[in-house]
DNA sequence: CTGTTAGCGCTTTCAA
DNA sequence: TTGAAAGCGCTAACAG
């Protein structure tokens, strides 16, 4: 049995009309009768009709580009992100879109402030995915809205904007998942320190958050800290609260400073649990050497993947998402499954 | 600054050509005189064109049908397989891609013996994915690559077959990440029982070995089994070991009888860390309740997925694997980041 | 409200 | 060894 494939033409022969026609109605650009609208609806779904992409693609010949605006720091984590972007690139070049990268210098919020600005008045551009924000952004965010561009966050969620959608993880839940995991591998029972970094953000606020809120249901588990890391200056920030990590039973760094932590934690006497966020090869060590437990990864790939591919899809119409949070998961590496994230 | 894109016509123009040569020399297809080739190419790389896929295939029209086999239990993994089939499926069916899904019953190997001598005798599919196996299938296979059919191996391998590649989990690595689990959960100190099913798989066996093999690295932590569990009459083989299970710190169940083991595990007294593979919603209600302390994914969603489009990629010569195997990621599943996973 | 026509970028005869 | 022409399935003027 041959199998014909259902095209606008097949529709428009069966029925004695044009592909003129058939197609205005197929894609509701209205100018057809109703009597004609129905039957040729009537028709495709009699004939399971299945427009083909390729062929729309190739003849609608419309070109968009998406900006897409993140830190560099720290920069393992975002050449993972920039692989998911460059992914989603390369599937969807073809069908017109083109992508262009802004690295922000490390903690530069004017210079970000300056290219986004600079990004919305171009006009070159149809959509615009951000990972840099807290409030400062919220206003230039929304800007770009009413100059009719397509805008969403990702890694980094600017709530109170207008952004269509957020891609990324739930802080909080990153913070849960850490005291779960911690409270675990130290049997239940025992004090866990809290590494966190010297700015505040509202991130590391929702991680602190989230992790106090898990360890409530763990009676014999007590957190000390959070303490503040200098990043430019770990292991001086490490001797300051030395004396706090004795006898404790684990550690959580919440910052992204796991590397560091880890090669100071090495030289203490005594073993405990070390666990953290995110992966790279100095992480990959610690943890096969039995230093670093385990570590809590964002799935940075998809998130850069999806900042492109969601706005793609906005674009183009085919899924509208307003006020959305694609919220990314999170995955638990240990030694035995780390070979597969690095 | 206008981008034109660099087509074929671009080049053809440029260098006072015909697009029918200058396809002829991108894609090979001989009939070129070499200087013509030559400087071809050279434009080609100064313009640094890019031949459109959506171009290429819509006029090419092929079709290729890809037959994918399957078996039905254990239920919930499956379904999840499919998902990522599908998935394949809608990415690819306008390149040309139709999916045959067989499903066989319940451990009915004759079944599927059958469904796939009646596939390749068929001719009507050009690739096939199969997942079930073990020795008895290796001529079969090897009879459908005779019948140049390309075939691949998912889930469940035949690597004595000349399949052309295998994507799926790698069942030692299974067995690893589960002992190097549970030891940590029960603070690598203590008596762990290892539960597989009655039916010695050649993946059971790869998972206990893998488990040996890291248990060694935990000086005070035992393994006692395997202990054999009747799927079909899971309480009464629980019953048998019941004794055993006394003063057991952990127990890791390598079958798929996760939730039945749970149910009857919860009746118990005691408290005691509890390991398995894969996720559904009665896992997950076990793992919320704190039953079951974790569960190793297999990434069955993905599995399905390359499992078609590998395949395909395979078909069109795009990437061409011959004896690979493309081993999917473990992930691990706990109360904390079990949302992202059902 | 409907149809005709040209064209997207590439592939494939067929003829020169 | 090269080129002209038709066509993949859909869309977008434009004319009627």
């Amino acid at each position: 049995m041959i199998k014909t494939k259902v095209t606008a033409k097949i529709i428009a022969e069966q029925l004695g009309l044009s592909i003129a026609t058939v197609d205005r109605a197929l894609n509701k650009r209205g100018n057809v009768k109703e009597e004609t609208y129905q039957k040729i609806m009537q028709k495709a779904k009699e004939l399971n009709y299945k427009p083909n992409k390729l062929a729309s693609f190739l003849s609608r010949k419309e070109q968009f580009t998406i900006a897409i605006v993140f830190p560099e720091y720290p920069v393992y984590f975002w050449e993972q992100v920039e692989k998911g972007i460059t992914k989603a690139f390369n599937e969807l070049n073809d069908y017109g879109l083109d992508v262009k990268v802004f690295k922000i210098p490390d903690q530069d919020l004017t210079r970000g402030r300056e290219i986004i600005q600079h990004i919305i008045n171009s006009e070159k551009v149809d959509a615009l995915s951000i990972a840099i924000g807290d409030d400062p952004f919220v206003e230039l965010i929304d800007y770009g809205i009413v100059n009719n561009l397509k805008i969403c966050t990702f890694n980094h969620d600017s709530p109170a904007s207008r952004r269509m959608f957020y891609v990324g993880s739930d802080y909080r839940k990153i913070g849960r998942l850490a005291a779960e995991l911690t409270s675990k591998f130290i049997g239940e029972k025992g004090e866990i320190a809290l590494i966190t970094s010297t700015d505040t953000t509202y991130q590391a606020q929702e991680k602190i958050a989230g992790f106090r809120e898990v360890l409530k249901e763990y009676p014999n588990v007590e957190m000390v800290g959070p303490f503040k890391i200098d990043r430019l200056n770990v292991n001086h920030s490490m001797d300051l609260i030395k004396n706090s990590l004795d006898g404790l039973s684990g550690i959580y760094v919440a910052n992204a400073e796991l590397s560091s932590i880890a090669r100071y934690i090495e030289k203490l006497e005594g073993k405990r649990v070390l666990i953290g966020n995110d992966i790279n090869k100095e992480i990959n060590e610690y943890i096969k050497k039995g230093i670093i437990t385990a570590t809590i990864n964002q799935d940075p790939v998809n998130q850069g993947y999806l900042a492109v591919k969601k706005l793609f899809e906005h674009l183009i119409e085919e899924e509208y998402m307003n006020n959305k949070e694609l919220i990314t998961k999170l995955e638990i590496i240990t030694k035995e499954n780390a070979q597969f994230y690095i």
